[in-house]
DNA sequence: TGCTTCCATAGATGGGCGTCAATGGGTACA
DNA sequence: TGTACCCATTGACGCCCATCTATGGAAGCA
């Protein structure tokens, strides 16, 4: 039963069930660490922060064509990329004609919001 | 060539040598880009995001003991999870006497911070 | 010295992820 | 109708990662 302040002996441990030290708090809510851990994850690649960092230069939405003319990714793998991010609630993408355009989700999270808000 | 304004015909870009639509920003230096993918490689996992959470509530720095107590993890595998989260500059330890203390780096990086702080 | 306890490391294994080549669907233009 | 072009999807491959069991190292106690 360890304390910062007065370590006691090993042996002094007679009321231990689990754990030795401190109690701890409760767990977050699996639903919470699930969200938490999507929007980490959906930014743990350095295509997508590039990606993402293209994204919030661009005054407007971007064609995937140039996001393919400025990394040195295959199309499909961009296209991989950014349909992650689109997951990850980051992007929305829209058709114009045979062109797809990516842009920052405006109905972002706060949460999201704050994890873009990193990439600079 | 694709324009949001005036979308022009596909013919039409005989200038065109890479991307088709618009000029992309230069890339972020690679170094910015690893640090970046980093920090949320280090918090895309649930079991690390509930481990963050465990300091961010506790007063002083917990022992080892405790995580497993509050984890359904083994021992060797929350070791495994604290050392990626002190490499990630995110957590720092020491040891008193035979037991191993971990607390939220105090020195941590601004960049750091903000994506611990997301962690609530 | 010997025993116990706690923590870290090593090795092995299964699953997930990034990447590419190939293919398919859909739109524009002649 | 046919051709050219853009983008998404599929399948395959290799690598990294999370997890466990087993082991080793270090410190406290008798």
């Amino acid at each position: 039963m360890p304390t910062l302040a007065t370590p006691l002996p090993i042996a002094a441990r007679s009321d231990r069930i689990k754990g030795c030290c401190q109690p701890v708090p409760r767990p977050l809510p699996a639903e919470r660490v699930e969200r938490l851990t999507a929007i980490h994850r959906a930014l743990a690649d350095p295509m997508r922060i590039q990606l993402v960092h293209i994204l919030k230069e661009a005054a407007q939405p971007v064609c995937v064509c140039d996001f393919a003319a400025a990394l040195p990714l295959s199309q499909p793998t961009i296209s991989h990329h950014l349909a992650k991010l689109r997951d990850a609630g980051i992007v929305v993408s829209h058709r114009r004609g045979i062109w797809a355009f990516y842009e920052l989700d405006p109905g972002m999270t706060a949460a999201t919001r704050q994890a873009v808000d990193l990439v600079l």
